[in-house]
DNA sequence: TAGTGGTCTAGACCACAAT
DNA sequence: TTGTGGTCTAGACCACTAC
């Protein structure tokens, strides 16, 4: 191909197809070029022209099929998942009411095991590290989709003992932490999120079904009960089907 | 290398340094075997060993320097933009306010131009598509490093011949949507933002300095006066260093 | 059967970094 | 000078898809 600048070959033919697609020449759906049009439009060898491929497929611009060819990739609707306030008068959890109002049935899978609090852990619950916890791996489907992988850690020195120790089990299973919690006598106040972007993690991708390319979004959930941490929890959910929606006050102050 | 199953070459070896590099087995800043040890070790070609390495810096783990080697990233501190809530009374902007908190100087560059609304950006203000609105881009940078772009728009029919037409002149610069709208009687009560990621474009790679691997978290904040839209805006942050942290009630309804 | 993408080998030249 | 990663060529075999 013709070089004119520094710019790779790779680069260049990513470049121009990367324009193409954001700027609609490429709708949704049509397909690229095979490697071996690409070879003969640019001059170039296929090991080049896998490359240009390549970058667009890990940016999750388009998606390769075997035998069939690269397309470019429906630009996702993205559900988002709003995150205005947590009710306290509720007799589900938080997920199920989402898939609820989105027309899905939903399914939740969950496990529970105590272990010692780990250093970042005890440091969000505001406790000593090797406190005890009640560790919850949670998986969750819409219409038998995964969703979102999260993993829950409460102090064992609220819960033990009490119904609600295993957040899967006992008369008050599913019906999320606020609505436990009252139950124990434990008034959670608000809930504080941090949001992050990553690429997923190996088992990740197995348990989310995450196509190559895409990224997720990993919050980080703490409830406070006046500034007493009473749960935390690791939340996953594929960046290319999720957003977060939270509303935020204007305060005069 | 021995095959024992069908996972490609270039995964398994991907697999084994994500593995060393998630357990700590090679600590933040260590060096990753060279391509012609990575060859020897696991007996397969160059491309093959590139490969293996491409996939880790796809993922962020890794940054390589040409004559140097691969190395494992330093596990990025996110620096949490906190976003609990909006404060009417302010002298300053919101990203002034978080660059001073963190003991870090601030750069602000604007530019403004009146333009007519896309589709989606009249969908958002709740305006007909045409409709003229002043766009601004914005670029910050703090301590001299760009942290954010973002470009907003508001409808010239609020702002059309006051003071606050063009968001970066006049007397009240500087301050911020909240404050601007305050002066031409129209009171901002809540913004509503939606949390993304995907994959920098190449004039954000460009603004913001974001190495290969990483993702960008975008941010679509709205701002409203009673239901009424009064500003939006896009929001892109590199995802390697920055989260966002959000404050939500619990209420009784 | 022909075309596609997925994987892999065996070379090559270059710019940059360490020595 | 030597070793590194960055780029590139010219082949090859395979599994899957469409016809």
């Amino acid at each position: 191909m013709t070089r004119w600048t520094g710019t790779p070959a790779y680069a260049q033919i990513a470049n121009d197809y990367r324009t193409k697609i954001i700027e609609g020449a490429l709708p949704e759906g049509s397909k690229l070029p095979s490697e071996s049009e690409l070879m003969n439009e640019y001059g170039v060898s296929r090991i080049v022209a896998r490359q240009a491929i390549g970058v667009l497929r890990n940016e999750g611009l388009i998606i390769s099929h075997t035998g069939k060819g690269s397309f470019v990739k429906p630009r996702q609707q993205i559900d988002r998942l709003a995150r205005n306030r947590y009710r306290r008068r509720k007799l589900t959890g938080e997920f199920a009411d989402d898939a609820r109002r989105a027309g899905a049935t939903a399914n939740i899978e969950a496990s529970s095991a105590p272990a010692p609090a780990s250093n970042n852990i005890a440091a969000r619950l505001k406790i000593d590290a090797s406190t005890p916890v009640m560790r919850t791996a949670y998986r969750f489907l819409a219409n038998g989709r995964p969703i979102q992988v999260s993993t829950s850690y409460e102090p064992l020195t609220l819960t033990e003992g009490t119904d609600i120790e295993r957040p899967e089990e006992g008369p008050l299973a599913g019906l999320g932490v606020i609505g436990r919690m009252d139950s124990i006598g434990v008034r959670v106040t608000e809930a504080i999120e941090s949001v992050t972007t990553r690429a997923p993690l190996p088992w990740e991708v197995e348990a989310l079904d995450i196509p190559p390319g895409v990224h997720v979004l990993s919050i980080e959930r703490t409830f406070l009960a006046d500034d007493l941490p009473v749960e935390t929890c690791d939340i996953v959910v594929p960046g290319d089907r999720y957003g977060l929606t939270y509303r935020i006050p204007v305060v005069d102050e």
